[in-house]
DNA sequence: GTTTGTGAAACGATTCACAGCT
DNA sequence: AGCTGTGAATCGTTTCACAAAC
């Protein structure tokens, strides 16, 4: 398999989410034209992006909606389910707990860590805040496939690294900050004041 | 100006993040090569993003930190406060609201919209719920300039088409659905299940 | 000696365009 | 006729490499 950019599966994703919107509609069949029309992107972006995982339409007719999302799935590895800890007891790790496309495509919750006491053993959408001093003893029980990291910036970095060495390959990093690892750990970055500032530039050139 | 990449703007937010670092840390002065480091890019890759807004660096010296701190605050538009609102009052909105760095860099909240009863006009981070339907009304007062979207996939492209009529030219989007939005108009968009699939992708596929 | 600023080269991603299948 | 699959062409971004400034 050739290395596929990020913003490829990204793409992938997305044309899984239309997907299952035709499935919904009744659509059997759909082109990659319909596809590209959904997620503003073309037709032939469409094509090359499946293109580098098969050959999965038929000329003259598209693609068949299922057996499509079929295999969609299976590329970007949705059939089965993944265990997540969540690393800091705030806000938004509780809206993504809370967050119904969460749990339904797969992703469970299975341990939350704090490291401030008035929040440690607290019920938190129906788990116990667990002590981050025991992060390590946790991780080794769990078997966390991946980590969300929901803290301050500062203790980000120090936090990931403690990760890594539990074995974590995968991680998702609200923090503002950019996170260090080893090549093998996948970091997927939400950097809210990123794209605050990114709209504050588009405001501010024109 | 030529047009800049989303990218490259992005790493622009980045080299600030770290700037203001090295100014805490008493840096008066920072390398291409330094900031690099702070955020896995490489020397040439800072200049040649500095590059297209001006000559900002001494040969054989590199950067003044508070100068060139100055500097990208004006290219991004970091100068001014921004009016935002936001639409949908759910936890992701609430958290929004209580994040730090969104106050603290510049961005004020004035109005939260909802279309449930229950939540009209409860209290909610120091504001009070407003009706959705008075958006317009709402709208032609606050001249917002950045609107948060923070609704089920099905509400945002309507809410999206309204906003836009209301004036609204800047939009972060936290529904799972692309919007469709007129050029003049800047949509950043933050889906949760884009970066969670991107994560299984990557742990399906080695 | 160090580090910037920048054309030129290399690379990667997107778009084109069309042959081939249904 | 309609739509896919894909090599080739195009476009944009990143990296290289070096002359100029300190």
């Amino acid at each position: 398999m050739p290395n596929i950019a990020d913003n490829t599966v990204r793409r992938l994703s997305l044309y899984l989410l239309f997907l299952e919107d035709f499935q919904l509609q009744g659509a059997t069949t759909v082109s990659s034209g319909a596809l590209a029309a959904r997620g503003g992107t073309t037709s032939a972006q469409v094509r090359k992006d499946l293109s580098f995982f098969g050959s999965f339409g038929k000329r003259g007719l598209g693609y068949s909606v299922p057996q499509l999302i079929r295999r969609l799935r299976e590329i970007l590895g949705l059939g089965r389910r993944y265990r997540v800890i969540v690393v800091g007891a705030g806000k938004i790790g509780s809206a993504l707990a809370q967050y119904r496309g969460f749990n339904q495509r797969g992703f469970d919750i299975a341990a939350i860590f704090d490291n401030d006491p008035a929040k440690i053993g607290q019920p938190w959408n129906g788990l116990v805040v667990s002590d981050i001093a025991d992060l390590e003893r946790r991780a080794a029980e769990i078997k966390p496939d991946i980590a969300v990291i929901v803290t301050p910036g500062e203790a980000a970095q120090p936090l990931a690294d403690r990760l890594v060495e539990c074995g974590v390959t995968a991680i998702l990093n609200f923090a503002p900050v950019p996170l260090q690892v080893p090549d093998a750990v996948a970091v997927k970055a939400v950097n809210l004041v990123l794209e605050l500032e990114a709209l504050s530039y588009a405001l501010a050139s024109k």
